[in-house]
DNA sequence: CGCTGGATTGCAAACGATTACATATACAAT
DNA sequence: ATTGTATATGTAATCGTTTGCAATCCAGCG
């Protein structure tokens, strides 16, 4: 029957109408009078039509794709926006093309390549280390900057990082913790500064010292944070309870010094960030602070999807709240318990 | 300068030729004569000309879009499958569209939706749990099924998934293990059967019996596997040790028996399936056998775009193996650790 | 010198949809 | 009856490429 799939000519032909009529039976339902709407539908059904998104993106000066950039694909933290942003934009027939930041060798040079080439009709950052000079790209599409603001009018859904982080601080604190520590992300990241900044804040405001030894480098990763749990046990004075900056290294972490014998939370209490699903599963379960991941990705494809409908550039920042979850990796440090 | 992105026709009255020259220059450089290529390059660059992708997918009758279609993009088994197929598809001009067969209500429907509805030059099957009937849709693009085999001559990238379940099972066996159970994956899926045949088969070798009571239900998810870890301490007799077919439900269900003061590998010996990157970072690390991701999603990509260009909708079936990975999760059972 | 054939290049027709503009019709108001 | 207005539909240009076919040029050959 249908050797090809059919096209709007074909439907047209059936219902006896005009192809404009036709599509606008399926754009603009309203313009057309009820019986003839009736008709076309009914030789779109016979014909078993599919509108052609090629063509009709061509004409209509789109590509109907939105492109977004992520540090790690394999990072579970981030899938979770991507099905928020999904569930935004496949509705409003938009394709998400991903891109992996680490698969290619300059990260700043994707995204420039990606907001010249005119692939998409609009970008969702995710990857806090990006460059923002490089969007200074003339006639560039709209961009929307996820979880953190870079700076600029760019507009933007921000996480509250700082008060999580100053949150955990104050908590680890007042379970009777003076000497706690900090695992960061990777260096220059937005997320990496605010986090810091407000475990700075959490420390000054429960007149904590700052030791910049007790500040170990991470980047985000399971490695890394494997890796600081080396640093730690290595430490001649070790702090008693330890904010990391992602739940991904706090996994790494935990798994490290439980191997190496130490007790958690007895001999060391540990907070995270983010919530990932493993955090409850884990044990002890996993004290951290829970990013509204989903939602962090409808109200990124949301402010996106309004820029592109009205050519705006610049946008409002939607600020998202955390939450600190207590669960059974935080404990009073060991000298208390025992006094 | 470049108000409007330069089109082919900018590049043409530049270069002093022909669209049709530039185009050739750009697809098949050498039908065109040298100095003639000179120019048209220059003006290319001089112009900063991009080929305008959905004009010339509209032009080439294709869609430049390979669908991947997969139970649950949060499982980081998935994403690094993604990144090997991407790692093929982006060279060659492909975008990857994702698709959550979780997202929404019918996953046989969706699959069909996809198959008709000409919004891609191929797919890609990650989920095991799809009605291969659908498939025998007239005139529908390629697929590749990934991970296992669902029947029929559909090409696709198999996996040892019963040998890597009745090594596991082996292993067990040769550590003095006399009571081996079993947590499934959801009713249906091919891996799932695949790897219970495994586990059978492992038992059978070894001259253990199979007890129905201990072979648990669940669905590959961590929540699955604490739910099994509660079915499992209520068994009035347990088995010693257990193989899980997948890595997340051990991540679950470790957390949880250890969280009830089990001990592991005292107590109970744990085997996962799959690798996932958190297996090493647990606390004992996960024993599990290993899938190579990246080379599954590479090997799968590399399949599908054959298929595209030969226009078969059939193919080999790729084997890949698998390596068993002997960690801390695995031990003597505590009788014999003991006696 | 005319012809053949290979190498280049140009012409123009697709690909399938959308939409500005023109046209046609019906009906109410003058 | 005429004009005006609103509603509904058709006509045809257009989006930017690719590519079959025709045209041109030039060298080599009989």
């Amino acid at each position: 029957m249908d050797r090809k799939t059919a096209t709007i000519q074909d439907v047209a032909r059936v219902a006896g109408v005009s192809t404009a009529t036709v599509s606008r039976t399926l754009s603009k339902p309203s313009v057309v009078a009820a019986t003839t709407r009736e008709a076309v539908l009914s030789a779109v059904a016979e014909t078993g039509y599919r509108v052609n998104a090629t063509a009709s993106n061509l004409r209509r000066q789109r590509t109907g794709s939105i492109i977004v950039l992520l540090p790690n694909i394999a990072n579970p933290f981030f899938s979770q926006i991507l099905a928020g942003l999904a569930s935004v934009l496949t509705p409003a027939q938009y394709g998400m093309l991903i891109a992996d930041t680490q698969s290619g060798p300059d990260p700043d040079q994707l995204l420039g390549d990606y907001l010249t080439s005119g692939q998409a009709d609009g970008l969702v950052l995710l990857d806090g280390s990006l460059s923002p000079e490089v969007l200074a790209t003339p006639g560039r599409p709209p961009v929307v900057m996820a979880c953190e603001w870079m700076g600029g009018d760019l507009p933007s859904v921000r996480v509250e990082n700082g008060r999580g982080a100053a949150t955990a601080v104050a908590h680890l604190a007042r379970l009777g913790h003076r000497a706690i520590g900090h695992v960061t992300g990777p260096r220059g990241n937005v997320l990496t500064e605010s986090r810091l900044d407000g475990f700075r804040e959490g420390l000054a405001s429960m007149g904590l010292p700052l030791r910049d030894d007790w500040v170990l480098e991470g980047d985000f990763s399971m490695d890394s944070g494997a890796a600081a749990a080396r640093q730690w046990l290595a430490l001649a004075e070790r702090p008693t309870a330890l904010f990391l900056a992602s739940d991904e290294m706090a996994v790494g972490f935990m798994g490290a010094v439980q191997r190496a014998g130490v007790s958690v939370p007895g001999d060391l209490s540990v907070v995270g960030f983010d919530n990932i699903e493993i955090a409850q599963h884990l044990s002890p379960a996993l004290t951290t602070i829970r990013q509204p991941r989903t939602l962090i990705g409808v109200r990124a494809a949301e402010l996106l999807l309004d820029m592109i409908e009205t050519g705006t550039r610049t946008g409002p920042s939607d600020l998202i709240e955390v939450e600190f979850i207590r669960r059974d990796s935080v404990g009073p440090p060991a000298a208390l318990a025992a006094g």
